[in-house]
DNA sequence: CAGCCAACATACCACGGGTATGGTCCGCCA
DNA sequence: TGGCGGACCATACCCGTGGTATGTTGGCTG
C-alpha cells in the first residue's frame, strides 16, 4: 500500500521541477528566482529546499526532465527495425525536431554546460541524447554505412553542428521554412559520409 | 597634446578590461563579482560605473576584447595572397587554434549567447570570428571550388562544429594529439565538399 | 589662481540564495 | 486509539552582490 504522504511529496516535487523548468526556459537561470519558483508551484523556498540542495541542484533537475523527453523518443526510433540507414536518418531527424523545443534549447543546450559546468554537463549528456547520437553513428560504422571516421570525435562535431543548426532554426522567421532546408544540407553531408557501396542518385544541388 | 587625464582614464578602462577577461575566464561570469574586478584592477567599484554602465556592459567589453585577437589573426591569414582554398584551410587552422584559447572559448563561445542573450550575441558574432567563418565558405563557393551549398546555414553548422571540437579538445587528456584528429576530420569533411573540378586524388578512407 | 568637471571613492539600498528554526500532520506501534 | 517520531513544509533571518546616490580630488582651462 503506497503512502499517502508519499504520493503528495512527490507531488510537490514534480510541480517544482515543472515550475522550474517553465521558468529556467521563459527567463533563464539567472533571471529566475527560487521564490518565483516555489511561488508557482504553490509552496515555499522551505519545501524547495526540502526537495532539492540548492538552485543548481533545481536545475539539474529541470535538466534530466528536458533530457528523458528526447531520450525517450530517439530510443524508440533508433531501436525499432528497420535497415540501420534508415533508423539512423529517422533518429537524425527526430534530434532537430526535438532540438526545437524551447526547454531542450535553453536547459539542455545553452545553459547546461555554464550552469553545470562543462565537466557535469558532458558526462550527463553522455548517457542521454549526445550517448544517442554517439551510438547512431557506431551504428552507421559497425553496418560498414559510412566510412570508418573516429566515431568520438565525429559524433562531438555532429552533435554540435546540430545543436546550433536547431538554434538557427528556432530563431529564424520561418522556422519550418528553415528546418527542412537544415535537414537536406545535413543528410547531404551526411550522404557524402555514406560508402561507395550505397552511392545511389542523389538531388543536384541548389 | 593628448591629456594626460585622458592616458590615465583609458588605462584604467583597459585594466578594467583585463581582470574582467581573466576573472570571468576563470570563474565564469556568475562567479565573479563586480568588487573583484575593480579589486584586481586596484580600482574600486565606482570606477567601474565610470565606464560601464553595468556588469553585462564589461562582460561585452570583455567579448570584444578576446573577440578581437582572434578576428585580427584570422583577418590577416585570409585576405593574404594565395589560392583561395589554401587560404580557407590556413584560415580553418587558425580558427581551430584560436579555440583553444580558454579566455575565448568561456567568453565568446560559451557564455556569450546565455550572458548577452543569444539575439546580441548572434548579431555581434556576425561581424566577428563568425563572419569570418562565413565569409569564408563564400569564398569557396565564389570561386567554385565548393558546391553551391546554401552558405549561411552551412556556415551555422560548420561554426556550431567548431566550436564544440575545439570545446573537446580543450578538455581532452591531450590536447594537441585530439586537436590534429580533429582537424583531419574536418579536413576530411570540407574536403568532400569539393567540386569534381578539383577532383584530385583523395587518400583512402581508412 | 580660481573654479569646474571628469574621474574616481564611499556609503548605502534592495534583492535573492542560502540557513536556522519552528510548526504540523501522517504513519507506525504499543 | 493515542502518542510519538520524523518527513514535510512555513517563517524569519543572514549576507553577499549588483546597482545607486553622493562625496572628494586633481588636472585642465580661462
Amino acid at each position: 500500500m503506497r503512502s499517502r504522504r508519499l504520493d503528495y511529496s512527490e507531488s510537490t516535487r514534480s510541480a517544482l521541477v515543472d515550475s522550474a523548468v517553465e521558468l529556467f526556459t521563459k527567463r533563464g537561470y539567472a533571471g529566475t528566482s527560487l521564490d518565483e519558483v516555489a511561488k508557482r508551484a504553490r509552496v515555499t523556498k522551505g519545501a524547495l529546499y526540502h526537495h532539492f540542495s540548492g538552485k543548481q541542484a533545481l536545475f539539474e533537475a529541470a535538466f534530466e526532465q528536458v533530457e528523458s523527453l528526447v531520450y525517450d523518443r530517439l530510443q524508440k526510433i533508433m531501436t525499432g527495425d528497420g535497415e540501420p540507414w534508415e533508423r539512423a536518418m529517422g533518429g537524425l531527424q527526430a534530434f532537430i525536431r526535438s532540438c526545437l523545443d524551447p526547454s531542450y534549447q535553453r536547459i539542455a543546450i545553452h545553459e547546461g554546460p555554464v550552469v553545470m559546468g562543462w565537466e557535469r554537463w558532458r558526462e550527463a549528456e553522455e548517457q542521454s541524447s549526445f550517448g544517442l547520437v554517439r551510438s547512431g553513428l557506431q551504428l552507421l560504422v559497425d553496418a560498414g554505412e559510412v566510412e570508418p571516421v573516429p566515431v568520438d570525435l565525429t559524433a562531438r562535431l555532429l552533435f554540435g553542428a546540430l545543436s546550433s543548426a536547431a538554434t538557427e532554426i528556432a530563431g529564424a522567421a520561418d522556422p519550418k521554412k528553415v528546418g527542412a532546408e537544415i535537414e537536406d544540407v545535413i543528410m547531404r553531408m551526411l550522404f557524402r559520409l555514406r560508402r561507395p557501396a550505397g552511392d545511389q542518385e542523389r538531388p543536384a544541388a541548389g
